[in-house]
RNA sequence: GUGCCCGUGGCGCAACGGUAGCGCAAGGGACUUUUAAUCCCUGGGUUGUGGGUUCGAAUCCCACCGGGCACACCA
């Protein structure tokens, strides 16, 4: 604060305007052999400095990479040359001068004039530990991308990510589309809402939990293929696998089935990781997972007979289900259906061992509310999700479009609601009443985009790929 | 929500019942090729908050606040 008293007190403000730059210190640093010698004007922040009287190096950090300055008094003049004194690591300047190499070889450009234009009042974290304690990292999340390499990559790895899902659905002929955040009605998930208020309607209004309910309306105005990126709101725990607000991406595609969105599911993994890896084989925290199409289908009862020895399609009733599942050591609901059991089971005993990418397919009706019943099974829904390294990754059906069967699931959700499930669905006549205009058959699917690139950027925590993961707040100091 | 663990100068760490210390950063000085520059000197902490035990608490106990992990919840 000193500093900037007598900064203030001496001389230009010490937060500068514009500044012409020809080059990124990345730019040099990639092209040096080409550039040695040129004059170039760069921009960033320093980050170390080592005086040594009349000559000075400091290291200069701009777009994540690090060049050297070279400063001599020879070269700047008295003048100039003192104007060093006044700078401290964290602070941004601009610098003329020509690109050379050192005397051992460092690659740095050799300062012949230097412009502070932004003073940095608060000092560093340590130089070689940088910031460890997590919760800062989180909190101060300006101050982890300066100083932590790496996690800058995450974040420009997810931007990536974004880009490559958008021109993948984009290409194959989906149109973008944004639906409302602010919702009368929550829909499309089990899952408890965020409240909030409209003044000026004087009502209550949800925060949305998906915005499925609204993009199968567009099918029914005749929009066949739509995509939309973006978050939902989901008032639930926290934890490295889950944040209160995410990002999903949803796709529907009229005339098409869940075969189809599966074939779609895969290939866009596939497209995507190799944007942003270059390959279609990943490492996740050391185990080496595989997303090259196609991968396996498998349906949830065998892959409960798989795992657990269960086999359902021996079990007829509820009660029989039920005795499987504490044989196993599953608590179940009293009320539990066939269905519900089957899909705990799962939940549970399955799930962990599903580390390579495998289609989960027919999901019991009973959680599947949205979800076509198969032809020749109405008890299961032609349903599927994606597993990898034990995560659900996505979630697609093909979509229920009977009005009247979807009136009938919305009555089992109000019945469980009564019954005290916070996340079961509630009623929306209008979107029954588009239902009944009428909507093509479809497919649809849901991705996890958060859980997505922490997969292609071996980040094991969900707040790896958050840049500002919900957290409590907290008086500063 | 439950359990376990953590909270010491701006940052990274030590001291684990007996005077709170080290490194980086900061301030002053020396130094014309350093890159964890080096060398000399200086300042900075009522140890997350509040209570308790004790002659004495950063250290032991309780509560609260914040965080991490696991579980629970959850597509």
């Amino acid at each position: 604060m000193d500093k900037r008293r007598r900064l203030l007190a001496n001389g230009p403000p010490p937060y500068g305007g514009r500044f012409e730059r020809t080059h990124t210190a990345g730019e040099i640093l990639d092209r040096f052999p080409e550039l040695e010698g040129s004059s170039v004007r760069i921009a960033g922040r320093l980050r170390s400095i080592r005086r040594q009287g009349k000559v000075t190096f400091a290291d200069l950090q701009d777009g994540g990479r690090r060049i050297q300055l070279f400063c001599r008094v020879n070269t700047m003049g008295e003048a100039a040359y003192g104007l060093l004194d006044d700078l401290d690591i964290g602070d941004i300047v601009g610098v003329a001068g020509q690109v050379m190499r050192t005397r051992t070889g460092q690659e740095s450009v050799e300062v012949t004039g230097i412009e502070l234009l932004t003073k940095s009042l608060r000092p560093l974290p340590e130089k070689w530990h940088g910031l460890k304690d997590v919760e800062l990292r989180y909190r101060q999340r300006y101050v982890d991308l300066i100083v932590n390499p790496g996690v800058r990559d995450v974040f420009v790895a997810r931007s990536k990510a974004v880009a490559a899902i958008r021109r993948f659905l984009t290409e194959r002929g989906f149109l973008e589309v944004e639906t409302p955040m602010l919702n009368p009605i929550p829909g499309g998930a089990n899952a408890r809402p965020f409240i909030t208020h409209h003044n000026a309607l004087d009502m209550d209004l949800y925060m949305r939990i998906a915005p499925e309910l609204y993009l199968k309306r567009l099918l029914v105005g005749g929009f066949d293929k739509v995509f939309e990126i973006g978050k939902n709101f989901r008032n639930e725990g926290i934890s490295t696998k889950h944040n209160p607000e995410y990002t999903a991406v949803e796709v529907y595609e009229a005339y098409a089935d869940a075969r189809d969105m599966m074939r779609l599911t895969e290939e866009l993994f596939a497209y995507v990781a190799a944007e942003v890896t270059g390959g279609t084989v990943i490492t996740f925290q050391g185990t080496r997972i595989d997303l090259t199409p196609p991968w396996p289908r498998l349906s949830m009862t065998e892959a409960v007979a798989r795992y657990t020895g269960v086999d359902f399609d021996a079990i007829a009733t509820d009660e029989q289900a039920r005795a499987a599942a504490r044989s196993k050591g599953v608590e179940v609901d009293k009320q539990a259906t066939r269905g519900k059991v089957l899909a705990e089971m799962f939940e549970e005993l399955v799930e962990p061992h599903l580390i390579q990418p495998v289609f989960i397919v027919d999901y019991p009706v009973e959680v599947s509310p949205l979800a076509k019943r198969k032809d020749d099974d109405p008890g299961l829904t032609d349903r599927f999700e994606p597993y990898i390294n034990g995560w659900e990754v996505a979630n697609g059906f093909s979509e229920l479009n009977d009005p009247v069967d979807q009136r009938e699931r919305f009555l089992r959700q109000l019945e469980q609601r009564a019954a005290g499930d916070e996340e079961a669905h509630m009623m929306d006549e209008d979107f029954l009443r588009a239902l009944e205009v009428g909507m093509p058959p479809a497919g649809g699917l849901g991705i996890g985009v958060d859980r997505l690139v922490m997969l292609l950027t071996d980040s094991p925590s969900i707040r790896d790929v958050i840049l500002f993961p919900h957290m409590r707040p907290r008086d500063l100091v």
